[in-house]
DNA sequence: GCCAACGTTGGC
DNA sequence: GCCAACGTTGGC
């Protein structure tokens, strides 16, 4: 099982959002890095655990977890003109964007804020915390993992 | 709103 | 292949 981390503007959609279908898979569309494009299509499997965090927002952080509900597939997304995030150089036979369905699993019990991981040694390598960093989604070790979870 | 850091594009 | 210009991300 691998452990992830993966970034949304509370403004686009929120961990609350995702919370209003906890039943349900939600697609992660709309990702437009190749990086980011290769975690979730070349690495991502069904039960791995994610960290959703919330960015560009008033307290950035980590608000809930989520699970990998499936393996990846081409990103719909890009096929539409009428998507913000189509683009005309990816089609079905030759799909350049992946995403995977994503599961509510819950809420953390409180915002683990980025100033506060920032505060911890021991964090000081997640890819998070590195200086410019800009992946939306990103590989989070399992002593991360572990380690962010007893901060709860 | 500012701006640093980064990724992408495209001319050469 | 280089690199300037541009667009985006995202913290602050």
């Amino acid at each position: 099982m691998n452990y992830w981390l993966m970034k949304s503007e509370p403004n686009a959609f929120s961990i609350e959002d995702l919370a209003q279908r906890p039943e349900q898979m939600e697609p992660w569309d709309g990702v437009r890095n190749y990086q980011a494009r290769n975690f979730m299509r070349d690495q991502m499997q069904t039960g791995d655990q994610v960290f959703f965090y919330h960015s560009n927002c008033e307290v950035p952080g980590i608000v809930g977890i989520m699970e990998v509900a499936g393996r990846s597939y081409p990103d719909p997304t890009a096929f539409d003109p009428q998507s913000k995030y189509f683009d005309s150089k990816s089609s079905p036979q030759q799909p350049r964007w992946f995403l995977v369905d994503v599961k509510y699993v819950r809420h953390t019990r409180r915002t683990i804020s980025l100033a506060e991981l920032k505060e911890h040694e021991f964090l000081e390598n997640m890819h998070l915390l590195r200086k410019g960093n800009r992946l939306s989604i990103m590989p989070v070790t399992k002593e991360q993992w572990d380690y962010i979870m007893r901060l709860e």
